[in-house]
DNA sequence: CTGTTTTTTTCAAACGTTTGCATTGAATAT
DNA sequence: ATATTCAATGCAAACGTTTGAAAAAAACAG
């Protein structure tokens, strides 16, 4: 096919008989040149659509103004709220985001970071594939360091790593949805763990763990139940917990979707929510405000965690030689909805 | 800061008192060079982290294996699930998507588009946003077009622009949807329609318009009101549908979201689903399997979407110049499940 | 008309890599 | 010893743009 070459600075040039610096500097509204030369050749570009090749100056000035954003999936709403978040800070900036998703695919997560590196992107925002996590296995992020470019994890991330992250307060979040639910009455509380080795998951699951034991009550192994975070994946493990002979009077589910799944089950029961069971989720999706009953969830600020994911960017960018990474913790805050609101 | 300055094939070279030819050629397995110095160049190379500039590369080659993706938002399911067709064809290819999310923003369209063709991105697939729509004003597509891009156009389209496109038959599954509520013996049909201007809104309008004069059912301008897809926009028109002296037996929603809204608010009122107003979604996203009663709905296959949109992109790459743009329409399907099973 | 200043333009190098062609050095054939 | 072949390496140009320094052209003063 016959690919319509782009219009470069040289075929302007020739043009006008005059060199190709005499039309960059034209273009760039340089002082040293004539108003007449400036005006007819700015005047040409606009005509042919001139468009600068950012391919040569990313090689000529090692700036790409690219940032690379890493993560396992964007399915759910918390991870689009952070892609959002990012975008506001840094699109105004003049960075581009180049968003990969590794499906939980830690393999494809060594790739991309290959390839972001390779077309020498400025930052990395990471957030872990779950497959990557066991045994800290991070030796791919030693090359994304090596190359001094920064690198930002978000929410997942390999604790003994030292690079700056931006999380949210998980645990106090769990803490608080389930002491909610312990002063509504409920006794008999279940979880519906996410998938294993995140730290996510792990800082849920402490947090239950942790409220049941203040409150002095008996944690029993038949009432966690792992799930992948999906709606399908609540199903059976929420009939197992009903099938017991005590069945959990409660459900804290490790995310909305998994709460979702649970609430379906219990209403195929018959059981009524809140009187007979009580549910919690977790990221206050938009649709939990409109399920019936409305879920009580855990709200995590997405798009706080993107924008403040950018200021840790920006910082570590115009840090010195004796930069610290820096841990932000955002809180997460309880929701308190029809699900769990048992009168009394 | 002291960057680590990336290690180049000049650096390699001065460490080996070779050319930098010798080093390229070495670490491309080319045949013309020593068998020695090769595995010298290569260890070298591996000890260092040497990782080839691909920026450039893609100067020299005028190749730069990147997409463009420009999508209205990453919310939902359909359109997460779009990409991830992309990705399963073109990622084996050796492509990056270069996700750009438009926020319906027209402005933020034609800033990316420029931004995208500046870095000479080999395709791109575009989602028109919401605010582009009125008066086929697309003149900020013509700069593609123009450098022989190949542009292929997912689901939101400008009719008239003349470039290949994947859609779904959006129509036929509105008059599926409207067609299943009418055998089941549902009369007074409401539809709460998407945000104005966008084909897909026309085209399940007009779906939901035809079946309903096909069988001869008046078509009642109170029972057709906006939203803007998200679940908080189908609140107050449900209300409102609900409030009429004749309110309508089944609502049919542009989304899911809003039909889970509209379930929502029927529940409310204590109307029982289906027996006293059925109700239908789009899209088929995973939590309506799950919503009590379950949600009858048309599902849109994104996936194949994503991977029929590849096909065209690499279909146009190999034409030859009398190349014509192709069409592809797959069919919605309906799925039925509780929402609107009446037991007559 | 010469010398000086000012304005405008060109030169050349640089960014990192590849590649056709030329060159070198050695080995082999005559 | 000279010619021929072959393997291994180097040279130089190219991709598109910017930029400091040099050069050219124009304007002005004396």
């Amino acid at each position: 096919m016959p690919v319509n070459r782009p219009v470069t600075i040289k075929d302007i040039a020739r043009r006008f008989n005059c060199s190709p610096s005499t039309v960059s500097r034209a273009l760039n509204d340089h002082q040293a040149i004539n108003e007449d030369t400036r005006k007819n050749i700015q005047e040409y570009a606009r005509e042919v659509g001139y468009q600068k090749n950012e391919v040569s100056l990313s090689l000529l000035n090692k700036k790409t103004a690219t940032l690379g954003v890493v993560v396992p999936s964007i399915g759910h709403y918390y991870e689009t709220a952070v892609i959002e978040g990012l975008h506001a800070v840094l699109q105004p900036m003049g960075y581009t985001l180049n968003i990969c998703v590794t499906n939980e695919n830690y393999l494809l997560e060594k790739e991309y970071l290959s390839k972001l590196l390779s077309n020498r992107i400025e930052g990395i925002f990471l957030s872990v594939a779950q497959e990557t996590y066991d045994g800290g296995y991070y030796e791919h992020l030693e090359q994304v360091t090596h190359r001094q470019t920064p690198l930002i994890f978000i929410d997942r991330e390999y604790e003994a790593f030292e690079t700056s992250r931006a999380t949210v307060d998980d645990y106090h979040g769990a803490y608080a949805a389930v002491e909610h639910l312990i002063q509504m009455g409920y006794r008999r509380i279940a979880h519906l763990k996410g998938p294993n080795g995140l730290t996510v998951t792990e800082q849920r699951f402490k947090g239950y763990l942790d409220c049941l034991a203040k409150y002095e009550i008996p944690i029993s192994e038949e009432y966690i139940i792992n799930t992948n975070f999906k709606v399908e994946s609540s199903i059976v493990p929420t009939k197992r917990l009903l099938d017991l002979t005590v069945p959990p009077d409660a459900i804290f589910g490790a995310n909305d979707q998994v709460a979702i799944g649970a609430m379906r089950v219990a209403k195929d029961r018959g059981l009524s929510i809140p009187q007979d069971i009580g549910l919690v989720g977790f990221d206050n999706s938009p649709i939990t405000a409109y399920t019936f009953p409305s879920l009580t969830t855990v709200s995590r600020p997405g798009r706080k965690i993107g924008m403040e994911a950018s200021r840790l960017f920006l910082n570590q960018l115009n840090a010195s030689d004796d930069f610290v990474p820096e841990n932000i913790v955002l809180p997460a805050e309880l929701i308190i909805r029809e699900s769990s609101l048992r009168l009394r």
